[in-house]
DNA sequence: TAGATAGAGTACGACTAGTACTCAATTGGA
DNA sequence: TCCAATTGAGTACTAGTCGTACTCTATCTA
């Protein structure tokens, strides 16, 4: 975006015609100016609500720059001098409600995969997952969006995860091998495609499903020995 | 609608005054008019090649119908009149060129395994790719759309999945138990995430640790119930 | 061969993206 | 305390798309 700056042409006098306007609907003192004006954080949050408001009403698509202006009772210029664009706004509004990841304990493995997991969907419910849908299309013509979306959304949920396995792994029920990366996709990963085909909110019927059907057969310890496979060339065995 | 107004600097020229050209050049016969017409397939082909090229070069955000006509040097209305928008005409181009999953059977399940996730990855490369992210943003507007990306894309890859391990569980490598849709949707899942988040081209190396970290450990059959099998059913063939 | 169908080109009204400019109200520094 | 700089609100403007409609004509069909 944004690369013909085309400096200004010699322009000249544009506004003819406002002076009418102004002039004959106020004599004297106040006209719509008048009121206080908000700034800084306070306008801020409430640019942010419209545009999460504007989420959740009419989804990304019909998510327009006056629209938000207009409900956040602003002007589209005080949106454009802050962000670029509408990708750069509604980044910036998700991130100010960005919902914190906590780490569930319990000792139970079950229990905290059901809680985590249950995290991520939500996380997915409202504006959120809204943002998501909507900025994976603009990430053909902004590729600095595709790093800023894996590391708000998809990798978000790996810590933790992999916090709740090594927990998993030290009480001995989860294999230590299971400890990587990927494996604490699956899970997350799982939920954000249900989330693409079927939409919000996820039932829980589906998050137990994931859980008992795959995580917690991906990541138990079995009786004898790490791995349950001894595949190609790998396995060095303890 | 209105995913209006891209800051595109791609004019082209439409609204030309033709009347001078093509009055000057052409007295009395041939005007830009005359040249024979296509149709039925031959022009459903042309605005299909057109439209993925789009996708191609420029991506969803970027295809508009006017750029799509002016490819395929059809009319707007040629295009109007077979699609009521943008969403259909791209689902169509995208079904025009599908490729079918052929459910690999060497006998060797991680062969298999790879041969059908590397199916999944080559099948988001591409056109089909663009349009499964661009049309994720659509589906807030249009539900009907979502239950059709669901068959086309998420589904797609259960059934041929779901052969790969019924054949292994014969053989007795794979547990009856995983033969799920849902552990069925975990390899496609996880290749899908990863286009999503880091686009394409998908690594080999990518797909490999799908299989060898996630789906071979979750299908494998073990030795007494859940214990693990000495060996996958793969490495072990010359 | 005449009528019906449909493609190409064009025009148009409605709408949004961004930019720019005016004017007023805060803010902050001297 | 006062004044200059900043910034919000409102507005106008250009460019570009959407979707519809209308004309003209090539092709198909009865």
């Amino acid at each position: 975006m944004r690369e013909t700056a085309r400096p200004a042409r010699p322009k000249l006098a544009v506004m003819a015609s406002s002076d009418a306007a102004t002039g004959d609907d106020a004599p004297g003192a106040d006209t719509y100016r008048n009121k206080p004006r908000r700034r800084g954080d306070e306008l801020n949050d409430a640019i942010y609500a419209a545009t999460l408001a504007e989420l959740t009403e009419s989804g990304y698509a019909d998510l327009t720059m006056e629209r938000v202006a207009a409900r956040a009772k602003a002007s589209k210029g005080s949106l454009y001098r802050r962000w670029p664009s509408r990708t750069e706004l509604v980044v910036d509004a998700i991130r100010s409600r960005q919902p914190e990841h906590v780490v569930p304990d319990s000792g139970d493995l079950r229990a905290d995969l059901l809680t985590l997991m249950g995290q991520v969907a939500a996380s997915l419910e409202g504006p959120r997952g809204e943002a998501v849908r909507g900025l994976a299309v603009e990430v053909t013509r902004n590729p600095e969006l595709l790093r800023t979306l894996r590391a708000e959304v998809m990798d978000s949920a790996v810590p933790p995860m992999l916090e709740v396995l090594r927990r998993g792994a030290v009480r001995g029920v989860v294999r230590p091998a299971s400890l990587t990366p990927l494996v604490a996709q699956v899970g997350p990963g799982l939920i954000r495609q249900h989330f693409m085909a079927y939409g919000a909110p996820i039932a829980t019927q589906f998050i137990a499903d994931v859980v008992d059907q795959v995580v917690l057969p991906l990541v138990i310890a079995h009786v004898d020995g790490d791995a349950p496979i001894a595949k190609a060339g790998s396995a060095a065995r303890p």
